[in-house]
DNA sequence: CGCTGGATTGAGTCCGGTCAAGCCTTGTGG
DNA sequence: CCACAAGGCTTGACCGGACTCAATCCAGCG
């Protein structure tokens, strides 16, 4: 299989010019919702650049290639109409997204930081197509995104501290720090993610600081000091 | 690929004899919980019985078949630690459940009301030895959960009255019922699957009928009467 | 040095959870 | 066939955690 560069996927490099909106205004995938331009230079092996919020695809937009983040962040998010807006995912440097079930991508996909992505290959959707190896990758890729929404769900069951921590735990755990994160995300994208509002992810933290669990030398850089307590917390986890 | 009828899946057939836990007792998966004898009889073709809150299989239990409800309804759950219960999905004749993504179950497989199951096939981990027939099927079946999963996550960002919408609308769309649903579960297992406690899920329900926009003819009973302010309710959806 | 956007903190409100009481349905046994 | 008991459902009162609104605070940058 080889990729079909006539797809109608598409994106645009949205260099500087920040849309620089307030903490309460207008989410970027709203903001900049129908001017994407077809700049499409998705030669294999050529990192893309995405500087920070701007879009890399929009739901809705056919589903085309799979990605992979080779540095800064990603978020695969959708806006409801009510103006909230919910995340689906964060992808860390070395994880692949794009995968989806359906034809159209159901989330858009955004930096969350100024970021290179690598178009790693296109999916199709008739599975006949695809080789051994191909499938293999595949199916594990599956495998894992449905791993993650299944936990997902359970955290969304939880209390404002048991998420937070959760949150905490994971992202230590993929970015393979022992002691300290680094989050390149915003409190709003935090609280968007964990379906919390901003105050109470904010509120959460500097709780969890004051007893001395975490420590926020700056307000992205967390350093999990109890990472037991913070386990015990997280774990709500099933009855042995 | 064979089923393999070593394997050490197992489960019990619990006949009449009901638990008969109050509402506020512990739940089936932990009342039953290690008692599960060893009466494997997966003949393919023969469906198997079940008598309401019946165990299927249980959460650690080594992935074993797939299976497929003639009738009556299947419910998969998992126990936390903290006595409460996570419904992960509900599944209704015609449907495939026990498809996960990982060895060991993650989640119990129950009978919500008398029903009937149906051993469908094996599933092999390893996907080398699928066959393209089975492999697209299980493809397919994989992309169907993981959709649930997902518009999961997105309803459990929702209002009480929001989820209850949807619930509704999901069942109605999935029985094929135009007018009325007929609900298989009790309240508990509703609440338990929206992740709200079992009086709002009562009361949003007699909420939503004072509003006449639904009828309760029984309590398992419910008649669709605006499904457009239903929809309307449901879909806090996606921005255009 | 002031500006801007993000983060924190506070006060007040409300939705949904908990506790508790009663109702209704179902099934069982006299 | 009726009476009673048990479980499930509904409803009420109250409470608390999370949301909202709003005022600072802080860091980075021109």
């Amino acid at each position: 299989m080889q990729i079909d560069l006539a797809s109608p996927l598409a994106w645009e490099v949205t260099r500087s010019s920040k849309p620089r909106q307030s903490q309460t205004e207008l989410i970027p995938s709203i903001a900049q919702g129908g001017k994407r331009a077809l700049h499409v230079v998705s030669r294999k092996g050529a990192p893309i650049e995405f500087s920070r919020n701007a879009g890399i695809y929009w739901e809705g937009d056919p589903v085309g290639q799979l990605y992979k983040v080779i540095s800064g962040a990603v978020r695969t998010c959708k806006a409801l109409a009510d103006g909230r807006r919910q995340i689906g995912a964060f992808y860390l440097p070395g994880e692949i997204f794009g995968l989806e079930t359906q034809a159209d991508h159901l989330l858009s996909a955004e930096a969350v930081v100024d970021s290179q992505v690598l178009v790693v290959k296109s999916q199709s959707s008739h599975f006949e197509h695809w080789d051994l190896q191909e499938a293999s990758e595949t199916w594990e890729l599956m495998r894992r995104e449905f791993r993650r929404t299944s936990d997902r769900v359970l955290l969304l069951g939880k209390t404002a501290r048991e998420r937070v921590a959760n949150f905490l735990l994971e992202m230590a755990e993929r970015t393979g720090s022992s002691e300290q994160v680094e989050l390149p995300m915003s409190r709003k994208d935090i609280a968007d993610y964990l379906g919390l509002s901003l105050e109470t992810a904010s509120r959460t933290l500097t709780q969890l600081e004051r007893e001395a669990a975490i420590a926020i030398p700056g307000s992205k850089r967390i350093v999990l000091r109890k990472r037991a307590a913070l386990r015990r917390l997280a774990e709500v986890g099933p009855l042995n």
